[in-house]
RNA sequence: GGGGGAUUUCCCGAGCGGCCAAAGGGGGCAGACUGUAAAUCUGUUGUCACUGACUUCGGUGGUCCGAAUCCACCAUCCCCCA
């Protein structure tokens, strides 16, 4: 059976993914090919983040049909689990719409797991049971976990406390190891024949300028109304932890200044950027066997310089996508 | 004009005669990651011919077997009395 095609654009923040996606969704509209975006970005799906995220805005979007973007209120909770989930749905919409889907997002962990449909364990974070192991000290837990699963106990540093609690909650959960479930998730094959481009930096200074320029944009554009807005209700622990909107709360609490904020937020956003990269760069080499030939279960992927001008970035794109989902 | 304090490796900051290439934090760099991932965590960070050698703690010159640490002078900054 013919695998269904899916194009993937991503990078680190501020590389310009979005923008990259809706031109590239508008460029296979005159080629008479229905693209539609849908976004892999764990932040960007919730309601009333959109300055902080940098959400594409109504007149950015082009008319092009963007999926998975302010579909929670910022009070609910988004798992690995409960995206993958919703995006696969939306993936499905797109086939009904006979469109391709461009998945399109920073959120690497999420977009590769949509990709390769990686079968998730049984077991649903269960927050008592956290709190109880919490209780314990590192060592103890990892030792603990090494006597029921010494693979991934050896995978996992005991200062990771969260990753160790996770790997005991699933073998308590359900009986099987952590390592086992993986194992049976990584034989699965991906449904989807993927064209993976990521938009990288050349130069890593200058994507760190960009991410400073960005964030001094957000400010300008308002940022602090909107942070004040959401702080006004209950986040849900996953929203709580977005960048760009938990620095604001020591200033709301006089405790420094807005400018402070400002820079902790570029920081933070150019921190996270470099923890992106690696994440690419493996999944990228993963995909890759001897002499860089893409011999992985879900398609190729190409390289693009963020730095080059968008219509250079288009023109590399369209011609690495080829004729790709063509229905 | 007089008195006191400061100057440390990219930044902040500890050290106050040997165990100091110099704690700790930040930043940088590299990495891990399969149910909160914009999260969480790890390693590394003077130079080199790298189990050893060399250069460094504002500058110069001393004391000492030995100095980032003590002394003298100079420079810059801060505070107090004029």
């Amino acid at each position: 059976m013919k695998k269904q095609p899916i194009v993937c654009i991503s990078g680190p923040t501020a590389s310009g993914k979005s923008a990259l996606a809706v031109e590239l969704a508008l460029a296979l509209k005159k080629q008479g090919q229905h693209a539609e975006i849908i976004s892999c970005d764990s932040m960007q799906i919730y309601k009333g983040m959109d300055i902080g995220t940098g959400k594409v805005t109504e007149e950015e979007k082009q008319g092009v049909v963007h999926r998975m973007l302010d579909i929670l209120e910022p009070s609910e909770s988004c798992s690995l689990a409960d995206f993958a989930a919703l995006a696969h749905s939306a993936i499905d919409d797109c086939a009904k719409n006979r469109a391709l889907p461009i998945l399109c997002g920073g959120t690497g962990l999420y977009l590769d797991n949509i990709l390769y449909e990686t079968t998730l364990s049984d077991a649903p974070c269960d927050q008592a049971l956290r709190e109880e192991l919490e209780k314990e000290e590192n060592e103890a837990l990892h030792a603990r976990l090494a006597a029921v699963d010494p693979q991934s106990a050896q995978s996992v540093h005991p200062n990771n406390k969260k990753r160790v609690i996770r790997a005991l909650e699933i073998y308590l959960l359900t009986g099987q190891t952590k390592s086992a479930w993986d194992a049976r998730s990584r034989q699965k094959t991906s449904r989807y024949d993927a064209r993976r481009i990521y938009l990288l930096p050349d130069a890593r200074e200058v994507l760190y300028e960009k991410i400073n320029r960005r964030v001094q944009g957000m400010f300008d554009e308002g940022l602090e109304v909107e942070v004040r807005a959401l702080y006004e209700k209950q986040l849900s622990p996953t929203a709580a932890q977005a960048i760009g909107y938990k620095e604001f709360l020591p200033y709301f609490r006089g405790e420094c200044t807005l400018d402070a904020v400002k820079e902790e937020i570029m920081q933070a956003s150019r921190n996270y950027a470099k923890r992106q990269l690696t994440w690419f760069k493996k999944s990228i080499g993963d995909a890759c066997g001897e002499g860089g030939v893409p011999s992985n279960a879900v398609g190729g992927s190409l390289v693009i310089d963020c730095a080059l001008p968008r219509d250079e970035q288009l023109r590399l794109a369209l011609a690495y996508i080829g004729s790709h989902g063509q229905q």
